[in-house]
DNA sequence: AGCATCAGGACTAAAATCATCTTTATTGTC
DNA sequence: GACAATAAAGATGATTTTAGTCCTGATGCT
């Protein structure tokens, strides 16, 4: 349908929370889901796929819970929808080059072509720990307007 | 899963087919389907979606057929994916302001927003006279190129 | 009248979506 | 070192969407 699914926006509210989290912090799936806003239960499958694709590490038992593999700063969106959605196509066309018999002749495949770099390019543009930085700055001025806001009603 | 559906590739092909014939003419489903290799049945439907949202026009009976409600310069892809898909959001979140009830604290979404208004401006570039233009030079192009590959096999 | 053609609905198989519930593994505690 | 608490891993399931097919009817040309 052209659009994120659940899954991938799950994917992303848990990696931007493991990334505001202190370094090497282990956090239960728990703790996300409240966070975040996301059933735990199934909150907990997605971690277990990020734990597979390599972006997260996980530790049982007591104690237990997930942290980054990796620094928040060398972490993405694209990679981490990707992580959990497999690789972006915006259309079947542009799976494998040959994959559709009209490629040499379709003037659409260019635009779909052009359409998938520049969402990379934007999927891409910021790290994780921009984001959070930026999340903790709209928290800031939600703060600042929401006084204001709440005056005003 | 963000990507186009079947439904809207092949409107997309139906309407690119339909911009491609002389003004006035009448073109049979039939004709479509093969030529652009949609299963007949399936496209029929499609078509009929894209009469009900004013994107063609169709006729009944003998010599009935189907033909663009305007002109092939003022259709553009987006146009065309969205008679059949419906408003495109590439994120749950954009669908409506307020939606979501983490939009003002969460940093992704300007970042969707972005990739959207991108997405919305590369398939809006081009009106579909545009592109079958790009399709007969590209016709031309492999004609070209496919001898000379024929020979270097 | 009869044929060509679109309109519309009923039906289906398979996959994706959005979850929940049960099992298994780990670890801290006694 | 047994064991209960804890938490991830895996199995299962309901619902919706996708991607079609097929049949009957409506309509218009000749």
């Amino acid at each position: 349908m052209l659009q994120l699914t659940r899954d991938g926006e799950y994917a992303v509210r848990a990696i931007l929370h493991l990334s505001s989290q202190p370094m090497g912090q282990v956090t239960l799936v728990n703790e996300i889901a409240e966070a975040q806003d996301v059933p735990k239960s199934y909150l907990s499958k997605i971690m277990q796929h990020l734990v597979k694709s390599g972006l997260v590490k996980s530790r049982r038992g007591a104690r237990g819970g997930f942290i980054l593999a990796k620094p928040a700063d060398q972490i993405t969106l694209r990679e981490t929808i990707e992580a959990i959605e497999g690789p972006i196509h915006l259309n079947v066309c542009l799976i494998k080059k040959g994959e559709c018999p009209r490629d040499e002749v379709c003037p659409v495949h260019p635009i779909w072509r052009d359409a998938q770099n520049k969402l990379f390019e934007i999927l891409d543009s910021k790290n994780m720990a921009e984001l959070v930085k930026d999340s903790e700055k709209l928290y800031r001025q939600m703060h600042k307007a929401g006084t204001r806001k709440d005056k005003a009603r």
